[in-house]
DNA sequence: GTCTATAGTAAGATAGAC
DNA sequence: GTCTATCTTACTATAGAC
């Protein structure tokens, strides 16, 4: 992917802070204060509803830096998505490989998803947000990368079905289900509050308990584990 | 709730148009075709990014007419959530009953939050959108009014669980991840697009086929209904 | 009730001093 | 590289003719 932050480099040699740290130190700290700012602020207010104005208060800084290190709003959005991207993938290459058994690959890939849902929940409303807006500036990602990921991912799943260590189910649709629900407890964290009674965002608890419940439906749901006991 | 929508009242007297065709008709035709304009603005754009003007096109009325009836862009989108919000509860009431077994329940609750998700894909996405940027439009209906659905459902789900026929898991917990793998199939749909190789929108047998994924995984996972075979 | 024209303001972006 | 002041546009909202 091309981003406006790829101009970086353009900057060679006319860099006076350069000796003060390191090669353009200032700018990396003043892009990483905007781009933190800038996370905060999409998070909450979605592309349309963020301003320059509020992301530079956040960042502390004038809001002719934002433009002149990323030029203009929507090349910050692009940097802000970008940065959300890179790491977005990361999970499914350490837990869903062939070495592990179905029920360590899947409970390891959902408790790593819920713990970066947790952890960078800013980044997942965003990533939510653009996805509600038709994902218009993520699609080569999308049509891309994420295919090939998942495209992998089902060799994967694949390999336990034929092992007989998973039922035979539609592997795109449960990376789906395995995504909604645990990128839930970020973006609709308000319902759950009210629902769970919490005025003050939700509890390590609320994160436990919602992981192993997500663990009992993969797991139980796809036969991954069995379900002890007889109910019907 | 109490919706600026209310002032409707106000003008009992002097709508002229109220000799033709019943009282108030042009107003209920005007209102209406805002109200639709709006949620697909809204959906695609959020709040802060729809503007006025877009609505207005949309509806193909001129922008003052949205201000005459509704006030303002605040006024008309917590109208739009309204609309949205007095539909979003009523499949329970028919399906989370204790006159239902678990498995009929659960199934046919599922069922009814799929159709609801794909027929009013964009009222999801506004749902959606508000719960990103904090909710506080909705802080009452989740409060007061999704709480009191919810304690309602779980008195249900204990009835099942003591009758043995499904496992004591957290109820709450569940309905969030109902919801959540529901809602991703219109919220989340240009990523589903761009696994599944879908130009032109999901297809009805990609509803159908992510319909009998979550089924098995809440139905199998929940226990009300046994996982067939044998896997590990 | 409907619509055009416009007031008033807020936002993205830039010029130019330092 | 940083920041203040400002340009320009686009938006919400309203006034007032019809």
């Amino acid at each position: 992917m091309t981003f406006p932050t790829d101009r970086i480099g353009d900057t060679s040699g006319r860099d006076p802070a350069a000796s003060s740290g390191g090669p353009g130190l200032p700018r990396r700290i003043s892009t990483g204060q905007i781009l933190r700012a800038a996370e905060t602020v999409f998070a909450s207010s979605g592309f349309g509803g963020a301003t320059m104005a509020a992301i530079a208060d956040a960042a502390s800084l004038p809001k002719a830096n934002l433009h002149y290190y990323f030029g203009s709003k929507e090349a910050l959005y692009r940097a802000v998505l970008e940065d959300i991207l890179s790491t977005w993938l990361a999970d499914a290459d350490v837990w869903i490989v062939a070495e592990r058994t179905a029920r360590e690959g899947l409970e390891g890939y959902i408790r790593a998803k819920m713990a970066w849902n947790r952890s960078r929940a800013e980044a997942s409303r965003i990533f939510a947000g653009e996805m509600l807006a038709g994902g218009a500036h993520i699609k080569h990602f999308l049509n891309v990368e994420l295919r090939a990921h998942v495209t992998r991912m089902e060799t994967v799943f694949a390999h336990w079905i034929a092992a007989g260590a998973m039922r035979p189910i539609s592997t795109q649709h449960l990376l789906f289900c395995i995504w909604a629900m645990t990128q839930s407890y970020a973006d609709f964290a308000p319902q759950m509050e009210s629902v769970l009674g919490r005025t003050d965002g939700l509890e390590a608890v609320d994160y436990a308990l919602g992981c192993e419940t997500i663990l009992s439906l993969v797991l139980g749901g796809s036969g991954a584990v069995a379900v002890a006991g007889t109910y019907r």
